[in-house]
DNA sequence: GCCTCCATGTAATTGGTTACATGATTCT
DNA sequence: AGAATCATGTAACCAATTACATGGAGGC
């Protein structure tokens, strides 16, 4: 007996392994570590989240073991019936999430410090941000996006350059707003 | 007696209450309304959060209830403690949150739908984001910062406004990769 | 008198993280 | 033999949303 009663809707989470087992079937190992490499940068989720998840999924009908190899690992695939959910959900929902930009919520409250620790922290975040950016750079560089999944993937990480970019070239301009008018 | 326990740290949502109160002292009600308004592009918090959350900072010393209003208002201020513990959070933390951008993991996923259907998700960001950041404009331009808090609000607004535009160009840019090549 | 808005609170549920728990396989 | 990695699962807790619940004040 699962938890979740048949006509209840499915998390993003569950879209979300929906849709990467759209691609290749895996395992909750394999989902897992996916969340923590590339994926990671637009969701994330831990495998005590995600275990739970595979078994509705699998219950409902969503997903099916195709696989089980050595120390338990059980490989699941996507069924016509998944896929078809996975679809309705691109086409027929849109996102709608409260925002948690956490830095950016504390630039609001950046005048009740010294400019000193104001400008500190928004060329903290400058320099992060040309961290990642030159990472990102990078993969693009060394990335020929040839089938439609590679395409997808490009698109994603196209996001990530140009708003990394622009977070470090705001960061920069943000930091010299509580740039001291030269006191020696 | 609180459900919390006195060394516990606080939350994200903790510190959002004290740097708005550190600015000008509210009532829960008057909170929840700024987050209905341009802090809700950044954070969001329900009353039914909130409220509790006020309750606890006040057992705890960081806000103090300076006036009370008709209907049971009541009206907090921070206190100097408060005001400590919101500085000691912008100076020695630093923001450590997994990303939620759901719009962006769907993109991931694109290719599993038709290229028209693709082409007209990307579309209607570009659309919400140009939306978005005609209002942005229009703030900006009627706005004068000259206040240390209206300067900080003025920085956060040009986050909003930079990234709202690279995702609407970014979003257009996508949209064509979905198109299809002339079919007659 | 009725409707809307102001104003506060609690309860129930879902989403997500951390901690607990176990065991097999592979590498050195 | 011991360590690292593979692999799955549950329990406890915190964060957040939705729903439930109540009542006062002001406008029409």
């Amino acid at each position: 007996m699962s938890s979740k009663t048949p006509g209840e809707k499915l998390s993003v989470l569950a879209h979300a392994l929906l849709g990467m087992l759209a691609g290749t079937p895996m395992s909750g190992y394999d989902l897992t570590q996916a969340f923590d490499g590339s994926l990671g940068f637009v969701w994330s989720a831990k495998h005590a989240q995600i275990y739970p998840e595979l078994a509705w999924l699998l219950e409902a009908g969503h997903i099916e073991q195709t696989q089980a190899g050595a120390r338990g690992r059980k490989v699941y695939a996507i069924t016509p019936a998944g896929r078809t959910e996975l679809q309705r959900w691109l086409i027929e929902t849109r996102p709608d999430r409260s925002p948690r930009q956490e830095a950016l919520l504390r630039s609001f409250f950046m005048w009740t410090i010294t400019p000193d620790d104001a400008r500190a922290y928004f060329e903290a975040i400058a320099a992060s941000a040309r961290e990642s950016l030159a990472r990102y750079e990078a993969i693009a560089n060394s990335f020929e996006a040839t089938t439609p999944e590679e395409v997808a993937y490009r698109i994603a990480l196209e996001s990530g350059l140009r708003h990394t970019r622009v977070t470090a070239e705001w960061a920069s301009w943000a930091a010299h707003h509580y740039s001291q008018p030269a006191t020696t």
